[in-house]
Formats: C-alpha cells, structure tokens, sequence
DNA sequence: CCGTTAAATTGACTATGGTCAATAAAGTCC
DNA sequence: GGACTTTATTGACCATAGTCAATTTAACGG
C-alpha cells in the first residue's frame, strides 16, 4: 500500500534546494558541486540523488523555482506592443547564462518530466496564445497560423536567439548579441505581419 | 617561432576520430567512454585532450563529420516545395537523437569554434537563403523578412522541432513526434505565405 | 650530423557525479 | 505499545572526465 509523503521528506528537499540556492547565488550554476550542496543541507550524497535524479534535475529545479518568480504571475499581453515586451523578457530570462540555456533546451520540452521547466514554459506559451486570440480577432496581427502554434514558434525564436547570444560568448559577444536580438525582432514582425 | 603542423598529429586525430566512428556505430553517441577511444586508438587519455577540448567538442566533431557527409553537397532549393524538403531532411538529421539535438544546441551557434558544427549549421543556412531570394523575386514566397533572416529563423523552427520531438521520449513519443511535425510545417506556412 | 628548441605524447593522478547494500525512521494494524 | 512494512537516509565505493609534470619525438639552423 502507498503511503502519504513525509514532511520530513518536504523537508530535505527544502533544505537541499535553499542550499542550492545559496550556492547558485556565490558561484553560479556551473560552479555548483553535488559536495557542497549536501555539506551545506547537512545530508549525505545518496540523499540527494534519492531526491533528484541527478544534479542537472537539480539545476533544473532551481532554474524553474526563479523563473517561476518572474513568469508565474504574468498576464496575457493585450496588444502588440505588450507581446513584444512579453518577449522581450523571456530572451532576457533565457539568455542570463550558458547553463540556462541549456537547461532550457534540454528539459523545456512540451513533454517533460512534469512538475518544473517544462510546465513553466507551458504555462508562458498558453498564455502568449491567450493574447493572440485576441489580437488576431481584432485583425492587429496576422492569422495565417493558429495561436496555440504562433506562440510555441515566437517562444522557440526566443530559445533560438538566447542559444545565439550565448554561443557568441567567443569572439566578438557585443556584435553576435546585436545579431541575435535582431533576428529575434525581424522575425516576430515576419511573423506578427497583419 | 611556430613550427609546421606535423603529419604525426594529423595521423593521431584520424585514428581518434575513426575509433570514435566505430564506437557511436556500436554503442551511440552517450555511450562514447574517452577511455574505449584511446585504447582503440593506441593512444594515451593525455592525447586525446591534447587534441579535443573535452569529450563534448570530440562528439561535436564527429557529428559533424557525420552532417557534413549529408549536408555539405546541397545546392540551393528552388522552389517552395524543395525547400520544405530540405527543412524536412534537416528535421530527420536533427531529431536522430537525444544526443545529437544536445550537441547542436550548443555548438550550432553563430559564434562557434570555426571547424565543425557552427561551420556547417552556417553554411546550410546560406544556402537556403540563397534559395529564399530568388523565391521572394518571383513572390512564391513572402518577403517581410530579409532572406538570412528567414533561413536562420527556419533552421532554428527545425531545432526547435527536433527538440520537441527528443523531449517526447518519455510519454507518449508518437504524439509529441506528431505534435513537432506539425508544428513545423504550420509555422513554416505561416512565415512563407506571399 | 648535432645540438637546440618547439611540439606531441604519456600515464599516474585528481575531482566529482552517481550507485547501492545496509541502516534508521516513520507509518500501519492489531 | 509491539510486530511488521514501507519509506528515507547513509556513506563507503565506483566510474569516468579531465589535468599536468615529465618524457619522447620531430623540426630547424648551422
């Protein structure tokens, strides 16, 4: 027979993930050790792998928890110039670093693990189409895809021009940054053209 | 003072790159261990890092040879339909794996290491812009977008697929699969409509 | 050919993510 | 509260990516 989950359980799982947290905030995602994490949570290694399936879940559930922070409350944008500033912040979400970005690509998906990235990014795409039903019936942008498909495209044109942004950490950062900020503008007005 | 490459260091990269070739035939790309590739190799772990940045560009590099053989020859498409041919020949190579779609997230970027993936994601892009001018001169297709601009943002709609598509291997794969096909093809309707 | 120097190679070593059989701590039923 | 079951935790242990000082090999100038 299953039983109910332990507070306890709840309750190293909190203190796994405020270590986290406390860690991310000192030397960044790329920096954080599994060591440490459980040093500072006062548990053992095998209590975290117990608790995440390895230390990128991890990361990913750390990731997921500060976005939700931004992204969890938004409403749907009511015109153009709203979706565009909607967009505007979830590039300059995506693009903080190399290692979000990367999280994104690999647990972004429309069929994640379930609780995490995934249904954030759900949440934002549905409520970007939210907008759109309603931009598209007043004739403000264009209706040649359906809103539910025009919204997961802007959010991968998003994605897209974050990956770019980051990969320019070589070479010239300001000119490759310019480059991926206006593909993503050219290509939404393409895209939002009435 | 600099001294000329050494057909000896050429020679050892082959035989890394041709082990590393046998061994993603017989395990795949996630399970390549440095160690099996060096003992196929005749060479020490050393060398392989001497010569690969680290497990990652090796894999890249290999993937790379691998696109490079499909991808290297093709002309510029010449019409609408050979274009959605070509994007959907992209799709298949992309979305072969989990790995794959993780490599190119990450190297495929504008701003890349010089020799390898970003060189060919580059080149791909060129030439279907090439074929997007001569489709918007004849107004077989939309020209809200200038012609790099919408190559690059259907290669990214491709990543974007085939990611979706790599996500969906837990749950149901066959729907996720169909959902990013769909995907695909609608966005890409909407982005070429005249 | 020989000494000199840059480049390539080596392999023992380290760092760290991840495993698992053993143990402890709830929960459940009487 | 005692017997028993399920769940959570532990930490020694393993696998493997990646490092580096020492060594060997090849190019160069004379």
């Amino acid at each position: 027979m299953t039983r109910k989950v332990q507070t306890r359980t709840l309750a190293t799982r909190d203190r796994l993930l405020a270590a986290g947290r406390e860690i991310v905030a000192a030397v960044g995602m790329a920096g954080l050790r599994t060591e440490e994490v459980v040093l500072r949570a006062g548990t053992a290694k095998g209590t975290f792998f117990a608790h995440f399936q390895d230390r990128d879940h991890f990361l990913a559930a750390l990731l997921a928890e500060r976005l939700g922070e931004e992204l969890e409350q938004l409403a749907a944008p009511v015109d153009r110039k709203a979706l565009l500033r909607r967009l505007d912040l979830l590039y300059r979400l995506f693009a903080a670093d190399t290692e979000t970005v990367a999280l994104l690509a690999r647990f972004s998906g429309p069929a994640g693990a379930g609780l995490g990235l995934d249904r954030l990014i759900c949440l934002v795409t549905e409520r970007l189409a939210d907008g759109v039903v309603g931009m598209q019936a007043r004739g403000e942008i264009g209706a040649r895809a359906r809103p539910e498909v025009l919204s997961e495209g802007l959010v991968a044109l998003v994605f897209h021009a974050a990956a770019s942004a980051q990969c320019g950490m070589h070479g010239d950062a300001r000119a490759v940054r310019e480059r991926a900020d206006r593909l993503l503008l050219e290509m939404t007005e393409a895209l939002l053209w009435p």
